[in-house]
DNA sequence: TTCATATTCTCAATTTTTGAGAATTGTGGT
DNA sequence: ACCACAATTCTCAAAAATTGAGAATATGAA
């Protein structure tokens, strides 16, 4: 292992599960000896991206903070995105949670969220939580709108065969609608994001109780999601005219 | 430039002015020839820390989204934080911003907040920010708990000397109280927060409007903070007993 | 197609990393 | 103050990775 991928794997330990590791257990799992370990962990703690913990232990550092928040300021997707979240939540008059998930490897991640005040439940998706690219409505939205070659990429063959009917389905009606796939008793409603220019496919989702997506409000639910959509596109164009515009 | 530094060097280029670079653009911010930046961006997208934006543009990448929340959701200081800082606000009575924060190398960084739903001002702070260590009661409150040792070697010698009195009257007091020191019309009421076993110096703290905080209710406000990082305290050192016991 | 620009590749010289163990630092207990 | 013990850094030659300049390839628009 050389050059970034030494670190990164490091970095990549730390989980929820185990969210502080002594040098020698890092050491241990990633098979180097520990004056190597050491090593590592010193460059780490130097940049701010791991910091001691009670004694001898380490854990993420603070810099990943910093570095989100750039994130959330100068990502042209939340930029577009965190407003609409707001008000998708506010239109949709019963508990809810809006989601704006993207493609992020062979995941499909989460990033960025909003819970109306009065949500008593609370989605698998979250901010910063990636998920698995073939279940529930959110990412099968953006493998909806993915070009076949890349699909037969991230998921294979096999699996694309397998989806493609469904794929196309969603492609016809524009979203896509999951009853209890990731999480019990929820159901979720999305729909594609696509920006061509930025290099985005992305899906804005709807998370709400079950029982409370029935008939009218679907079609109300899909409707808002829709044009909220429509308007991310547009001022993704639009952000993306004026970066070009004041750039070159 | 050796090993983490060189990808750092890159990374930190990033920032709110200038959220996109191009290779050449990196290249020569740097010093370095092309084709290693190449290599190096190269490096970067494969982990996720940067990614393309429009046509040879680069920009951060989601990898820090996603560690950013396991940062959330394992940092002690968070854990313990995120539900004292509603409460704080709430009980406030007036509309404010609660503020988490740490010391960060020279600076002090915001690692969490919470925004009264009346507050129609928001402050320099927010999570993820970087602030500079003399300036602000949140800062002053983090300085008056540092050994003098660790102070001289932060700030220099003759900054330590000028502000030796004050810090002295904030460790005394408990809490430190500045009006329009980071931003106009505003005023910060600040207490510290201390967990030796966690190797954490940090600091809670209410902004509000300045007129808001007069007579009796500065006082109950500095009285509400102060119970609030007790509270915090205590759950950090309960917190740190149960990991020391569930892993060793 | 052709052009222009973005990106990867090649290769020898240079620099960095590696691993094992020794040396040092730091901490708590006596 | 001392010791014992663990954590961390240091040392060195061998092995491996990075560097820089330019050539070679992709990629995309005209």
């Amino acid at each position: 292992m050389a050059g970034l991928a030494r670190y990164m794997a490091v970095l990549r330990l730390f989980n929820q599960a185990t969210p502080t590791w002594t040098v020698a257990e890092m050491a241990d799992a990633l098979a180097v000896p520990q004056s190597t370990a050491y090593r590592t962990v010193r460059d780490l703690l130097a940049e701010g991206l791991v910091e001691m913990s009670s004694e001898a232990r380490y854990r993420l550092g603070p810099a990943f903070i910093e570095f989100d928040r750039l994130t959330r300021l100068t990502d042209p997707l939340m930029q577009a995105g965190s407003d609409v979240l707001r008000s998708v939540v506010q239109e949709a008059g019963v508990p809810a949670v809006a989601l704006l998930c993207r493609l992020y490897g062979r995941e499909v991640l989460c990033i960025a969220d909003h819970v109306s005040p009065d949500a008593s439940f609370s989605p698998s998706y979250e901010r910063g939580r990636p998920m698995p690219l073939t279940q529930g409505a959110t990412s099968k939205a953006i493998l909806a709108r993915l070009p076949n070659k890349r699909l037969a990429k991230l998921i294979g063959a096999e699996a694309l065969a397998s989806m493609r009917h469904e794929l196309a389905a969603i492609r016809r009606a524009g979203f896509c609608l999951g009853r209890g796939e990731i999480d019990e008793g929820l159901a979720g409603i999305a729909v594609p994001i696509v920006c061509e220019a930025e290099g985005l496919v992305a899906s804005l989702s709807l998370v709400v109780e079950n029982h409370r997506l029935a008939g009218a409000r679907e079609e109300r639910v899909r409707a808002l999601l829709t044009s909220a959509a429509a308007e991310m596109e547009r001022r993704l164009l639009v952000a993306g005219h004026i970066q070009e515009g004041s750039l070159r």
